[in-house]
DNA sequence: AACTTAGGCAACCGCCCCAAA
DNA sequence: CTTTGGGGCGGTTGCCTAAGT
């Protein structure tokens, strides 16, 4: 039998949502928190599916989320874990808390595909000269059948250095006491994939007494400011309350509020930063501050337990393949 | 200025997994 | 044990905009 999709009933809207909807979501999540999400259009009146309701949230107005401008750390991460994980964006988003599956996704897809794409051209092409040069002397042992068994072999060993991993991180976090899921958003699931978003959100709660979320705030307040300017006198937000200043306040202090929830519902990761954090104080309760996150050594260290979990292969693999990416 | 093309990104779709009934 | 429904994920689409002609 097969089900039809959720959003097959009539009289759904789609396509891109309007500032007054994402004010309705956010104000009923703020009140209800995130889940449940077949209710939200009928609690909400909003004429969009359970579906599209999440999605909006998860990948927009969700606290936390940083847009645009991929710093060289957050490309370097998430090449190297496409490499250990493949396509498997929840996971890879997993580690960088601040972006999301389909934010990450997109740039992979739009940026650094091309660049690994010209990255390896040029490779190959210093590849090909290199061994011209180097047949005129040499055995003709380094044929391109061995070079291809070299490179499935290669694909071989990086998925299972990917099972070997994935292994090792669910049994860690099975043994840890620190995996305490509080919100099902974020934390009830029991996959692999869905086990890594807990664990990264544990690392965002690292930084969770800082935080302003200015992101969010600020996603927010931009949105109202363009609701405000198109002045939406011919739609159903007619009836909704005006975002005056007063509003966009307590709508802020709400999404602050919201976020500090959100936040503290986030668990799981704090024992895969520690098991590899010589030097790095375990209160990470103490150390609060959010711009640390993009701090370069803590990048530093994470990189390092990823490299060094890896066995050193991430790396390698990435500098066979690509040795001109960065 | 008008049109075409390419790139970027938000959102949708279909499939899968899991838990509850 | 089977069915059903919710939620999550990865792949894909389609719209918008900037750049090029």
């Amino acid at each position: 039998m097969v089900r039809p999709p959720c959003c097959d009933k009539g009289g759904v809207k789609k396509g891109p949502w309007t500032p007054e909807e994402d004010i309705i979501l956010v104000t009923y999540i703020q009140e209800h928190g995130p889940g449940n999400w077949r209710a939200v259009p009928t609690n909400t009146g909003l004429l969009r599916c359970s579906k599209s309701c999440r999605l909006r949230w998860t990948n927009y107005l969700r606290p936390g989320i940083k847009r645009g401008n991929f710093t060289e750390h957050e490309e370097k991460m998430i090449v190297h874990l496409q490499a250990l994980l493949g396509n498997r964006w929840a996971a890879i988003a997993s580690y960088l808390p601040q972006r999301t599956d389909n934010d990450i996704k997109n740039y992979w897809n739009t940026h650094l595909k091309k660049k690994l794409n010209k990255a390896n051209q040029v490779s190959h092409q210093e590849h090909d000269q290199s061994r011209d040069r180097s047949s005129l002397s040499s055995s003709p042992s380094s044929s391109s059948a061995n070079s291809n068994s070299n490179i499935a072999r290669g694909q071989w060993e990086r998925r299972l250095q990917t099972d070997i991993h994935l292994a090792k991180k669910a049994l860690s976090e099975a043994l840890s006491p620190a995996v305490a899921p509080i919100n099902t958003a974020t934390t009830s699931s029991s996959t692999e994939s869905r086990r890594s978003t807990s664990s990264a959100s544990g690392f965002l709660r690292t930084q969770e007494t800082s935080t302003t979320y200015a992101s969010n705030t600020e996603n927010i307040a931009k949105l109202l400011k363009g609701w405000v300017k198109k002045s939406p006198t011919q739609n159903s937000a007619d009836q909704m309350v005006s975002p005056d200043s007063e509003t966009k306040e307590v709508i802020k202090s709400n999404v602050e509020k919201d976020c500090a929830w959100a936040f503290q519902s986030f668990s799981g990761f704090d024992h895969l930063k520690d098991r590899d954090s010589a030097g790095v104080s375990p209160d990470h309760e103490t150390k609060p501050d959010i711009t640390g996150y993009s701090n370069q050594s803590q990048w530093s260290l994470f990189e390092k337990w990823l490299f060094e979990d890896s066995g050193g292969q991430v790396g390698d693999i990435l500098l066979d393949e690509n040795p001109n990416f960065f």
